[in-house]
DNA sequence: CTGAAAGCGCTTACAG
DNA sequence: CTGAAAGCGCTTACAG
């Protein structure tokens, strides 16, 4: 049903090895045998069959890649980034998430052993480190996107986080705002600490420290409630630096039960500028990562990998921007 | 370097073929030796190649999914529910875009002749619909997701845009909207046909004709230009029914600009409900589509298909709802 | 119940 | 420059 190489050989009236060699491109081939066979290969519109050509050359022009939810806000310019270079390179793009706990573990594991892709891209390895760690020893090419937790031995790519928290710290300061609060996310991941770390450092170097710190986790629920408790409590801010930008709407809903006015009692900054943030009331000033460069940047890391070539030793950081809205106007 | 059957057969003193045997579960396998060949499997922790698997019988448990974009608000949810079916199954899914013209046709294509899977998974057909068409006719299952066009040819699964529109129009009829404002989508989609006729049609049921009717695009942009211009031109309604969300944001922003109060002055509905449609101000009131439930129900119907069951001949609609927020707020 | 052999559609030394 | 043959790692009639 099918045209096959074989179809190609005899209708061309040459050998599988030589319509091979043309398909390869390597040379060696009469120029006029050349165009003949590639002549056939049109007008039969045949095409290698990929499943074949792994089969017999080891590796398959198909990279994974690894995510642990496709609808978080950001999901989509990361994959359309991957996306977009994978293709461009003729790669195919296998997708696996790993939001089902064990189960969806050792399925993509055996995925891998299965030798269904060549490399694999990863958004934030929480709880599958040590498998890919495994993997990687194995012979596994893996990039990290937004490792969240540092891990040195995996090639990577970040946004600016140390960068994006002293931005957001700075433009607070010329606002004159003296008592932020921050809402981090969870401690354990490496781009929480970077934020903080930036953050309260550019207030040191204005002579000013940093006393409300909250550890949150990332969930809008999460930073309504921190806020609402802390307003129970009588805590006193200016502002608040949210690590990402859904805990930042949760401080705006919070702030807005409370009768407290965004901004003119209290600045609001997020972390990410996901779609929403345009849109909130008031909109929502946030530092922007850029998660589609991420996406590519990580993608082409592979691809070059996968090509023979070295990674980079240390993380890629990408730069991020501070976006200014009305939640945190510029002073 | 990675296990083969053959490493198996090997260890556990039987030929290749009793391994495949107990590999596939097929019957007549003596039960101790059965037992011995699993647990070399699992002592060599072998893991059968895809690719060969798939040369061998012809089909690799893969299923294609192509989609215009991954960055529309509502992508993840769908995608979210496709990959867990998939994955279910056991199944791999090959992730395709097309938004980079004919370019990324043709390498699509390619990729089907390589036979890279099974069947293919197509969300809004546009512009590739004569290549569906063809591949098709070849053989290849095809399910398609939100068929914009109505192509009876191919099995498909889309929300009940026509009882979302009448949805709609209740809601509004239910607050005394006598003269409402219908944005459309681009009218040679099916759903925005069905949208509209839903909505008309509910009016009639109260004597009412909706007259004005205006054609959009589906951005944001085009749905504050629109209201712009309507308002410039002293056209006058009570209401605004917009046929995404998106739009309906652009509605939103027009209104306040021009200092008409929503919903006092106007009830605005879209459609889909994606994220944002809780933050806006005021809230936007909306027909929620299922598209997480609408990707499980394409990827059951496609795995159905590929496992030899019929697809229904007629389109699978599944239920909207009506979500009511301040923007059109219940009377 | 079990195995030898052919075949899936390619690529790649090896000869010529 | 070209081809016959072996091999990639499986599955599946066919025999026994």
């Amino acid at each position: 049903m099918a045209v096959t190489i074989a179809d190609v050989a005899q209708a061309a009236g040459v050998s599988k090895t030589t319509v091979s060699r043309v398909l390869n491109t390597r040379g060696e081939v009469d120029a006029s045998t050349a165009a003949r066979v590639r002549e056939v290969i049109d007008r039969m519109s045949y095409v290698p069959s990929s499943g074949a050509v792994g089969l017999a050359r080891g590796s398959n022009r198909t990279v994974g890649m690894l995510v642990p939810s496709l609808t978080w806000p950001w999901m989509g310019e990361v994959l359309q980034g991957v996306v977009d270079t994978v293709e461009a390179a003729d790669f195919g793009l296998l997708l696996f998430t790993c939001n089902r706990g064990t189960e969806s573990v050792a399925r993509f594991t055996s995925q891998v052993s299965a030798r269904a892709f060549d490399g694999l891209l990863v958004v934030e390895p929480e709880n599958t480190l040590d498998m890919l760690t495994a993997l990687h020893r194995d012979g596994l090419p893996v990039v990290l996107i937004d490792d969240r937790g540092h891990h040195p031995e995996f090639p990577s790519v970040t946004a600016a986080n140390v960068e994006g928290g002293a931005a957001a710290a700075r433009h607070l300061l010329a606002d004159g705002r003296r008592s932020p609060l921050v809402l981090t996310g969870p401690r354990r991941f490496g781009c929480v600490g970077d934020r903080l770390t930036g953050f309260c450092t550019a207030y040191a170097d204005h002579g000013l420290a940093v006393d409300l710190v909250v550890e949150g986790d990332f969930t809008e629920a999460d930073g309504r409630a921190s806020v609402r408790r802390l307003l129970a409590e009588g805590r006193e801010f200016d502002a608040v630096f949210a690590h990402n930008d859904l805990a930042a709407i949760g401080v705006l809903g919070a702030l807005r039960d409370a009768g407290i006015r965004v901004p003119d009692d209290v600045a609001v900054i997020g972390f990410d500028d996901i779609p929403v943030a345009r849109h909130t009331e008031p909109s929502l000033s946030t530092v922007r990562q850029p998660m589609r460069e991420m996406g590519e940047t990580a993608a082409r890391m592979l691809l070059a990998r996968l090509a023979g070539r070295d990674s980079p030793a240390s993380p890629v950081v990408l730069p991020t921007e501070m976006i200014v809205r009305a939640s945190a106007p510029a002073r």
